[in-house]
DNA sequence: AGTCTTCTTGCAACCGGTCTCACAAACGAC
DNA sequence: GTCGTTTGTGAGACCGGTTGCAAGAAGACT
């Protein structure tokens, strides 16, 4: 930069001025730089840059482990492909902290919590009560969580509506006659788990009936948790043949479990899954499922992180997004 | 820091010395100045360290807008996972640059060339003579590629052995009696297509077989490209009931295709597809593919960059992982 | 005791920018 | 022609670390 200055016979702050575009630089003056910049492919050095201007226009992104398998990659994926687009528009990167286990995930937070990394943070797969929270509210760090967190009430966040998503499912068998909605749930922890199981709940309600707790399970969002909650299920003589599963690989693997009873779903069984995953419409049957727009929700997790940045904006900020139920061909009248 | 050496009776200097463990600090020095150090939890700005070391440890994950879609969701994750774990490990954090486009890609490219964002950088997805390659070649900027590129022997890579693995599955098909495999290959100038397609003709020509053009297909590795080009292919009359896929999901379209017509992949047909992504063995049949041990890639990316980064080598560093078929459902005699 | 090493430590320059403040030039008003 | 504004520009402190160099202290050796 000095190097610029000195050919442009001017001083660093007046480069300065050029390069961030201030006002109260002569028009010649800063076309005469423009050009030395031009001249020599000039880049401000950004290390340099958020030194000064504590700024470093690095958000980072905090995977949970458990949000970093298989049977979540696809959201991951999805969610990062609509909040990546969003930022790097703005000019801000995403520095990504993934781990694959509990220790790892600490480790993550601490890292990004660290001085200078960068300027807010995007965590995904948070639990209930989750205490990862306190190093970044204790850091002083601006966040947005994915999921709202329980136990946090002035945090942002984005979410969807896993509740009136899992309602409409369920609601949906109900209807189609099924009187014992097997439910496949997720980890009971698990934000997302909560809420579905709470819409589980009041969609049997609304159709008067109480509900069995053997009939709610929880697992992984696997598809062996699927796979065997049908099998044990069956074993344990539970009386159904529509299945709720909070995600669409244990869909997959519900189905799989009464194909080897010689159960066909959508014939002689109903299942739903969660999530709509690309797959979803590639096996057989086509799963029935709950659909999240979950590239939206990337997009808006970093629009309202970036609004947060900006400051300027007061209490909490925080959007929930609509779910819709994509019926295919795993659900059939019971 | 300047706090912490007030604190500790010492000048900022020690006190750096103290946090990277350099020599020539006396023991009680060293002591007391860590002990003030936790009793603030004093952490170094990272920008700062990064402005005078001229070291970020930040590494740039840049993934073509290729990479970043369906086809090759899984690879890029489980690519992920191998390469953050390690980098992690090591204390350097990952910086990411996607794209949604090829415009977006050429931005991302340019910003993660740009003065003092990361050390050292990660490609994914090139296409043979690709051009972005410059960018870092002119930055000086240290990278490696996943995929050998074609035109730039001195560029360190990491790399399956992709000829290899089609070859062998191709001689399988052929071993189990087939006579015409119909190839739905991925783009012509993706790197890893091409090195596929050597494999496909070095099998044909190991049992003497001509190459025949009309059964060789580019597609995008979609499931779509696999369907299309299967249903196509019967339209025009070609006869075959193999298909080896350069990608599972194609894999998985062309047994679609096939079943449309009443061909049952395993029994009337046999198709092998590419990856072994982990729905591979979830859907129905199970497909049999070629494996990839792309964690190990995305481990070694790591090592081998951070290798280079800390210097001292020479040459161009490279590997190549061996590549497994595995046998599942969608194969059977001919 | 005097000198030479060796070990510790602090000073200050430097990394490459941003930004405040002061000052000079240009302009308009009287 | 003088004075008060406005506008454009530069000097230099500062961000928070690293590092070369010099100097003081302590120990070793004549």
């Amino acid at each position: 930069m000095k190097e610029i200055a000195k050919l442009a016979g001017v001083s660093k702050a007046t480069v300065s001025r050029v390069l961030n575009a201030k006002p109260g630089v002569h028009p010649e003056t800063r076309e005469k730089v423009e050009q030395v910049i031009q001249a020599h492919s000039y880049t401000p050095n950004l290390v340099a840059q958020g030194l000064s201007s504590k700024r470093t226009k690095n958000i980072g992104l905090v995977v949970a482990h458990t949000t970093f398998r298989l049977s979540s990659h696809l959201f991951f994926l999805e969610f990062l492909r609509g909040i990546s687009g969003f930022v790097h528009e703005k000019g801000f990167r995403l520095i990504l902290a993934t781990a694959n286990s509990e220790e790892d995930y600490e480790d993550s937070c601490r890292n990004m919590a660290q001085n200078g990394v960068v300027d807010g943070i995007v965590l995904l797969g948070i639990r209930s009560n989750d205490r990862r929270l306190r190093y970044f509210l204790d850091a002083g760090i601006p966040f947005i969580t994915v999921g709202q967190p329980i136990g946090y009430p002035d945090v942002d966040y984005v979410d969807s509506d896993n509740e009136g998503g899992a309602r409409t499912a369920v609601e949906y068998l109900l209807r189609l006659g099924y009187k014992n909605v097997l439910f496949v749930n997720g980890p009971d922890d698990h934000v997302a788990s909560i809420a579905r199981e709470q819409g589980y709940r009041a969609a049997l309600s609304s159709h008067s009936l109480p509900s069995d707790e053997r009939y709610i399970t929880y697992g992984d969002f696997s598809f062996e948790s699927g796979y065997e909650t049908v099998k044990d299920a069956r074993i344990t003589g539970l009386d159904f043949s529509a299945v709720f599963a909070a995600s669409d690989l244990a869909a997959m693997g519900a189905i799989a479990a009464f194909k080897e009873s010689g159960i066909q779903a959508g014939k002689d069984a109903s299942v739903i899954g969660f999530d709509d995953i690309p797959y979803a419409s590639f096996v057989d049957p086509p799963l029935t499922t709950v659909h999240q727009p979950i590239f939206e929700m990337g997009e808006e997790a970093g629009r309202l992180l970036l609004l947060r940045l900006r400051g300027n904006v007061q209490g909490t900020l925080s959007k929930v997004f609509r779910t819709q139920l994509i019926i295919r061909g795993s659900t059939q009248h019971g």
